[in-house]
DNA sequence: GATGT
DNA sequence: TTTTT
DNA sequence: TTTTT
């Protein structure tokens, strides 16, 4: 193991440490006021604790108000983990900062500025799934034959297009060929369907975030005023719309009113970009000191995970890539140990080699399993590894997978609370329409959307048509079940406008529709496997709550209470949080993997 | 308990929306599970693709099957594409404290030889990338290494 | 007539089950079909693969998209695929009765440059490949053959 | 155009001139008489010239009677251009040769020796799309995971095993991972319900052929003494089966009784080998002379159909492969055009040209356009051709997309008539079981089939044990459309019993199961289509049996009827007819795509 | 109690 | 083929 | 990705 170097020691509670254990660099990113900074960090040079670092040192130093204060990263984890040590740093001052995802960031934003956009405060976040459902029913809607153009393709398009700021419009003027007029087409419609829904997807709460800033400079310079210091984490994978808004946030000049720019401080590494694919553009990174004047930036090179063995191989690979600002990680800890290289005469070996490996390093004493890690290209790689793993009794957990929140039993809970959420949400109303089945069948379905459309109102408004005996077409025996149903979302929404609690609200959903007798009564393993699901969703849902209130009766819980923000505990609340999550909680924290910075 | 962890972690990664009071939240749910019992480290070894491992970091870092196909993935035909797989593996290597290890297969399933990964040759600058044509392996005998190669 | 050209056409292709009764009936289906009106030779251009091309013969064969990845196709990574690849190519080459035109696109759809096959340099070998670099030819402008290059 | 060559002239009837109009080398091999012989064929070297002459020449020259000649094509198509073109040299004497594929020759010989093999002669014989279903019912049977090894792969595994003549025990035995061991499991079952659905896949044609020949001396040493003149056509796309096929009937020495090996021919070009990714092995052309001792060969190089400019091209591009036969392409008819290159900036630009071409060359008058083909690599490149000729109004037709034989419609009809003819025919009574929708869902199908699987009975039994109650967990209801679906099938099959004729079987199917009455009550246009189809399929039948009846009226025409085979114009004759043409018909005869011999 | 919506 | 929200 | 039966 290299020596931990003697700089390396925890900053104590003091003031006066916070700059003692940093190199110089590091210090200079800290202590650096004034225009825009760039730090440009290499893998393992201790970005989070230059970040954290910092903005204890704004607190401490330089009488910043933490409110003025807004930091942001890619992944809740990121966020957490920020939150965490600068709370470790400077304690309960720390929650008043945003320190968020762009998405949460643009979350709060676009609740409290909601009417400006003529949305509901209640809006539906849709995830990847979500809006996959509604552009299928778009393109069919359309007549798109969906061979041809298939509902991912669409949404890979669409999400583009939003990266880049396109709006459907423009999209449709732009277009050049039979699939960007198809892809535009759908695009305005999907547009106009998420405004009719009251939801926003991922992309959208970046982009209309923009939109609205760039419309509103009263709400520009609200935000302007407000946040004084703007630090963006992992900037190299910002994409077109997150480097706008980025750019709206802090400015790059005083504004109409004189205010100046915010304290703009970014921190990533070109070389470390690995979305471009997804339309990330290290383009952002590499032209930071043109889109910001009088931009600094720093280089953080000294390295503090890895053996410079490894390291001169990591800086051997990346130098192969032509038009690279030029940067070599080095440590002052050691050579280490030799890498080894092994060439196998098929994938099955190769794994029996791997697996004995890590045997012989486990039963040395050299290594625990959790220290150990294997990485590669594609998902189904692993399945060779778990293959000789699971023959050698060699414990192994895989990354990926189907995530708790992604699994369809929990989706269909989501979507029934969301529809008593906000009844305009017709995914989610269209979603959990016949689950579990209650004779609403596709062509049911079929003629009511037909109604809405023709009549101009919302699936949920022609469902209650359709009660009314309003809906042509429709047989006594359709009608019925929806009478049946409509009666139950009534009863459900009474619950909800009661004040019932988020996990009294689910139990009654689980029970009143009969989802969870089906399962419980289906001889499907998985089906067992989902109770247990929901189970534990119904846990999570009451210890949020519960948790909330001991939390709010504490005295000394600083609660800040903002406008837009839903109530803490409150279905709104419980909602936003899991629509923001829904990709997360792959590598578990505290089992193996620890969180490195860079 | 599960349930808890499954909460704490939610929490844990989502301190912004109840605005100031998530931290607290935080703090009591790790107060509350610590009080139960430590959390509980399970001890397996971790099998990812190289983008999940991001952020992250292990003592020991196995990065196998770098072949011409997967490494980078055939699907790369652009030069910036080649170069966003050669960003992933640095990410990849990056990840390791103490020791990497890399691999690749000689031949796949089928039968058919397997080019080693071009990115290798600098993986590894002392040897030539002529050094990792294919050559099989012992493919008995418990803890044959004898065609491992130190560098 | 579509149902007696269907039977007739079955009929032509399967003589062999009604054992010696198989040709009788095929001049009979003849007879009439003749005798009803002269089969209609549609006038039409055939689009086909060159495996479906096989064992034909036209006057003019068009073979476009003959780039890196259609010709051999991507698919084709051991030498026996390429040789078979190959082989359609010459099968499809040697269809063609007075005139032979092929072509290739320098860019696909998303803009990406296509390479061009690397058997065109065999097909034509008065030039070298190095001549068919992609090149843009005159989109608008109808008959724009500027860039069509006789060999 | 080339000016033809004096020696092209058309052969007159009489027997003098079969020599005349051909080259040195096509005269050798037509009167080649002995040893085996292989003559590799360039393309446009006139090598169905050199095929039918020869046939004409053992007839006329050599007193063969043409009962003791077998011509082996790959297609049905070339089949009957074969027989077409000796009829034109030698009149009706063609009849009595057999002329056909390699899988109708093997049906003619298995209807015959059918009960050596345990089988009923009324045999199905199975299609990809059948062979698929069953391989389906199967792997859902052994509790295969369908995501991991989907039906079709598992199909292209067991069918490459087929060709390779190997049977279920020792793919079996020698499964040396997940996969092999997984598809030889299905292949044991598999070919355990072939059996017991009475049915032969393709591929067993071919296989089961060969045990046959191997395992009965007797039937082998039939056929020896029957067919002594042996001739392949495309020998080059042989597979390992047909190849020991050919092995089998030929002989390579003299048998136990003394009979010499029959005088075999081949023909076939390894450059035109293109079929190897379907099991076609180059090799059996390749190594013809090793394995048919003291073979004779003979190169036709000449070709007849194209310009030196194109030949020498051709002949360039296939240089480039190793290891191959040295063989040139040449002409004497002139260089002629010279080839035109164009490099567009796209493939709509590139279309545009050719379309361009096409329509000067029409213009100027130098080409109709059924001249004219485009041909290119994968299906979906046809694509933008179609985009950019529909708007240019340039008419064209695709070669491919689904055949009249395998249309949904088409197939369900033909699925009634197989179980007419074949009761125990399970893949074809499930495929209809529930079609139209009488009731029979997939739970009670599932009780039936595990009924049947039990009592060892066949489905067509088990259903009958249900009309009688003696089905366990099956409820009236179900009990009682089966019994509908029994009456319905007895009802039919009594018209069969009663001779009664195929287009009326046909009919009465099409109304008695409410097929017809269905698809003409749908909004659905594509249903429209398929009444068409349906109507389509009952005129061939009609068709069928009228003009056979008047051909056997014909006292003209010499029918000779032979053991195994199915009365003509009956039931067991269209089924056949239509099992083996399935996927035929795809670039039609006259109407342009001239047929050439190479 | 399974079916088709 | 990779997939932070 | 091609698909003679």
């Amino acid at each position: 193991l290299p020596a931990a170097t003697p700089v390396r020691k925890p900053a104590a509670g003091g003031q006066a440490e916070l700059l003692d254990d940093l190199n110089p660099a590091q210090r200079e990113a800290v202590t650096h006021a004034g225009g825009p900074l760039l730090v440009v960090a290499g893998a393992g040079s201790g970005k989070t604790r230059v970040l954290t670092r910092r903005i204890a040192y704004l607190l401490g130093r330089r009488r910043v108000h933490p409110g003025e204060i807004m930091a942001i990263t890619f992944t809740n984890k990121a966020a957490a983990e920020m939150r965490e040590r600068v709370a470790a740093l400077v304690g309960r001052r720390a929650n008043a900062m945003w320190v968020s995802t762009f998405h949460s960031m643009c979350v709060r934003i676009l609740r409290r500025e909601a009417k400006t956009l003529d949305m509901s405060s209640s809006f539906s976040i849709y995830d990847s799934d979500d809006t996959k459902r509604l552009i299928t029913l778009v393109a069919r809607d359309l007549d798109i034959d969906p061979k041809r153009y298939a509902a991912r393709t669409l949404a890979v398009h669409i999400s583009n297009l939003k990266n880049e700021l396109t709006d459907p419009e423009t999209a449709a003027a732009n277009a050049g060929n039979d699939l960007e007029r198809r892809v535009a087409e759908v695009y305005v419609e999907y547009q106009r369907r998420l405004n009719q829904a009251n939801a926003f997807d991922f992309d959208d709460l970046i982009m209309r975030t923009v939109s609205l800033l760039q419309a509103f400079p009263d709400v520009a310079e609200y935000y302007r005023r407000r946040f004084r210091h703007v630090l963006v984490d992992e900037y190299q994978d910002t994409n077109h719309a997150q480097y706008t808004l980025v750019r709206e946030l802090a400015g790059t000049a005083p504004n109409s009113s004189g205010v100046e720019p915010a304290e703009l401080v970014v921190v990533g590494d070109a070389d470390q970009s690995i979305y471009a694919f997804r339309g990330a553009t290290i383009r952002n990174i590499e032209e930071f000191e043109r889109d910001f004047p009088n931009a600094h930036t720093i280089l953080l090179e000294q390295n503090y995970r890895s053996t410079q063995t490894i390291l001169s191989a990591a800086n051997a690979v990346i130098e192969r890539n032509p038009n690279r600002r030029a940067k070599r990680l080095w440590t002052d800890s050691g050579d280490g140990e030799k890498i080894v290289g092994y060439v196998a005469d098929n994938d099955h070996d190769e794994a029996a080699f791997v697996a004995g490996e890590i045997d012989a390093l486990a039963e040395k004493g050299e290594a625990d399993y959790s220290d150990v890690a294997v990485f590669y290209r594609t998902n189904n790689q692993s399945r060779v590894f778990e293959e000789i793993f699971i023959r050698l009794g060699l414990p192994y957990k895989v990354v990926g997978g189907v995530r708790f929140y992604e699994r369809r039993e929990v989706r269909d809970m989501i979507a029934y609370l969301r529809v008593l959420a906000n009844p305009e949400d017709t995914v989610s109303l269209r979603r959990v329409l016949n689950v579990p089945k209650r004779g609403i069948g596709d062509r049911a379905e079929a003629v009511v959307a037909t109604h809405a459309e023709r009549e101009r109102i919302s699936f949920a408004q022609a469902l209650r048509d359709a009660v009314e005996g309003k809906v042509p077409l429709l047989n006594p025996r359709s009608v019925k079940a929806i009478g049946g149903f409509v009666a139950l979302l009534d009863e459900l929404g009474a619950l909800v406008a009661d004040g019932a609690e988020v996990h009294d609200v689910l139990e009654a959903v689980l029970d009143k529709t009969g989802y969870r007798v089906e399962l419980e009564e289906s001889e499907d393993p998985q089906d067992h496997t989902r109770v247990e699901n929901l189970d534990e969703l119904v846990t999570v849902a009451r210890e949020f709550t519960e948790i909330t209130a001991e939390v709010a009766a504490d005295e000394n819980a600083e609660l800040v209470v903002e406008e837009g923000v839903p109530a803490p505990g409150s279905l709104p609340a419980f909602l936003e949080r899991v629509s923001l999550v829904a990709d997360a909680d792959s590598v578990p924290s505290p089992d193996g993997g620890d969180e490195g910075d860079g | 308990m599960d349930n808890l962890n499954t909460l704490f972690r939610l929490v844990e990664r989502m301190p912004v929306e109840v605005a100031g009071s998530a931290l607290a939240l935080s703090d009591e749910l790790r107060r509350r599970a610590e009080a139960d019992h430590a959390p509980r480290l399970e001890d397996v070894v971790t099998l990812a693709t190289m983008h999940k491992a991001k952020g992250l970091e292990w003592d020991v870092v196995f990065l196998p099957g770098l072949t011409k196909g997967f490494m980078p993935i055939v699907h790369a035909n652009t030069p910036a594409a080649v170069e966003e797989e050669r960003r992933l593996l640095y990410v990849a290597v990056t990840r390791a404290r103490h020791r990497l290890e890399y691999s690749y297969a000689a031949h796949r399933d089928v039968g058919r030889p397997n080019s080693p990964s071009p990115f290798l040759a600098a993986l590894v600058p002392d040897r030539p990338a002529a050094r990792f044509e294919p050559r099989t392996a012992g493919s008995q005998g418990a803890g044959n290494y004898a065609t491992a190669i130190e560098c």
